[in-house]
DNA sequence: GTAAAGTCTTTCACACCCGAATGAATCGCG
DNA sequence: CGCGATTCATTCGGGTGTGAAAGACTTTAC
């Protein structure tokens, strides 16, 4: 059922089918066991961890455009996880935060990605995975950083 | 303008934030130079290279659902890229084909990504890459095959 | 002080992916 | 042979992403 190798040598090609998998996997449990999107919960632990933040921050940080952060916030308003309020030093902005019940998600959300983190490392090996890390966190870094 | 480390040190996400930061890069360069999307060039390299195939075997290859499949080559189709037959040995399925503008359009796409993988290369150094490749490889393959 | 430039978010139109359900054709077992 | 299970593709509804353009606000420079 899965061939990686038959498309193509190309790196690129196989990060696109590598990444695809994951997310599946990754998305089904979420949702089953927290309720939440693969992409939601990205969103929960950033700010579980830093505290609110600007729509454009987030979106620096995950890699995302501004139109993509704009939509995934506003599903996540609709589902009670985050607030949305205007901020007061800079009325351009909007500043996101968790709800009770966002912080109660983030943390269902963390048990699941920890054990699935768990099982990649163990399929990879110490030092694979360690080299996997490094090496994805180079090339995901803007050049002009 | 990019933190990686910032939001986890779990791997799924950084594949996540890796993968779309590659993808937007090589999607614009695909656009730009050879008219495809990076979605579609993976298509176009699977078919120059084994020939025509049903929809359900590029979602194999690809990981694809069979509705991505289904939606992907209709837009191919439609950008004159690629032609679908019924398969007459099997009524159900579809049999797709590169056109000669589709193959044209697979040589050129091959000559951007191959430099993009070069840099991608460049960047990590020979020994790294090759434990990235060898280690997304693993994580992409089913348990079950 | 004000005009121009820059920043932040949203809207728009669209590509791309998913799971679930559906329809069509084939397979396989009795 | 015949009918139930399986397989292949599509449709449906919806989440997630993009670039381009617009709107609101702030900053900068004169």
């Amino acid at each position: 059922m899965a061939r990686v190798r038959a498309v193509d040598r190309r790196l690129f090609l196989l990060i696109e089918i590598a990444a695809r998998r994951l997310s599946r996997e990754a998305d089904a449990r979420l949702r089953a066991e927290a309720n939440v999107s693969a992409s939601q919960s990205a969103v929960l632990f950033l700010l579980l961890r830093r505290g609110e933040r600007r729509l454009g921050s987030i979106g620096d940080m995950l890699a995302l455009g501004a139109p993509a952060v704009t939509g995934l916030i506003n599903r996540m308003e609709a589902a009670g996880l985050v607030i949305k309020r205007k901020d007061s030093s800079d009325k351009r902005g909007a500043l996101v935060d968790l709800t009770e019940a966002g912080r109660r998600a983030a943390e269902r959300a963390d048990q699941v990605l920890r054990g699935f983190n768990t099982e990649l490392d163990d399929k990879l090996g110490e030092h694979d995975a360690a080299v996997v890390y490094d090496a994805l966190t180079r090339l995901a870094i803007d050049r002009d950083e």
